[in-house]
DNA sequence: ATGAAAATGAAAGTCAAAGTCAAAAATAAG
DNA sequence: CTTATTTTTGACTTTGACTTTCATTTTCAT
């Protein structure tokens, strides 16, 4: 099995880590890697595990769990604990932080950015001496599709 | 056993509840419900347990998870799901719903509300069609307390 | 090519959350 | 007040989402 990287610019960062690390690179985790990274979306383990293994069915679900571990230490990939209870991880482009509107129904999630929230935040913080470090907003709710579902129904 | 209630206010909507579903109400429950009413804090279930089993060591596990999730069911306890992994449970007072401030050294949380957040989260809403039923938003980062701690040592 | 070091897969281990069921407690009926 | 019916409890088991272990396989510097 020899993998074809869709994209070397997304794997930089991981090569520089495994460089300083001194990772060696197999084919199953670059196929791993290449692929959360071009489809950038919210895979939780399971999920990631499930559409890997119909492509390439020697990959087990150690190696991609710890792959997707790996890419949160190199900073390519960032844990989500969103309500569900369970851990997704979304690519992290090197695009600004964002929030996320969740849809209870379908799972859609779509990411937003709005720099007045941030700032409202930061100065809620300042007046209780909190230094802020990160945060999560998420909201949740049901998405276009689903309610014009519900309102046929 | 017998329990005196601090304050029988706090359980009508649990009274309301119970007659609607033909509950039956154990002291053991009762203690819980105003123990966890009373001490209006964020606890996870190992957290009430312990504390609990201090004052009454008759008092299971189990009857204090199912308590929890009675009182997330009649609405006066509400799932919180941070950073942590872990659940915790607060009360729901009447009054409006807030967001929090969570210290990442020493666990304290804050809470908070700001309506000119809440504005602009309906209008991002708004913008991708959602419609939002709930949201989270946490801040992580130092309390005061934990800031001035940090520059000492 | 080769051997030291890292990665993999299958299995076992964790741990919080959820479920099971016989015994105990609460309430309704007589 | 006693008995009957239903709910609650507590100890235990099960589940499920991770997480680790270790023998085997793969990588890669020499």
């Amino acid at each position: 099995m020899k993998v074809k990287v869709k994209n070397k610019m997304l794997l930089k960062d991981y090569f520089t880590y495994k460089s300083k690390r001194g990772l060696k690179t197999s084919q199953k985790r670059l196929f791993i890697i290449d692929y959360f990274l071009n489809e950038d979306r919210h895979f939780s383990i399971e999920e990631l595990y499930h559409e890997i293994r119909k492509i390439n069915s020697q990959i087990s679900f150690s190696t991609v769990y710890r792959t997707l571990r790996l890419l949160t230490d190199c900073g390519l990939a960032q844990e989500c604990c969103f309500a569900e209870g369970m851990v997704r991880y979304e690519p992290v482009h090197k695009a600004r932080h964002h929030d996320h509107l969740i849809c209870r129904k379908c799972g859609r999630i779509i990411e937003f950015e709005n720099s007045e929230i941030e700032k409202l935040q930061n100065h809620v913080a300042k007046k209780f001496g909190f230094l802020v470090v990160s945060h999560a907003l998420e909201l949740y709710g049901l998405c276009t599709m689903c309610q014009k579902k519900q309102r046929r129904s």
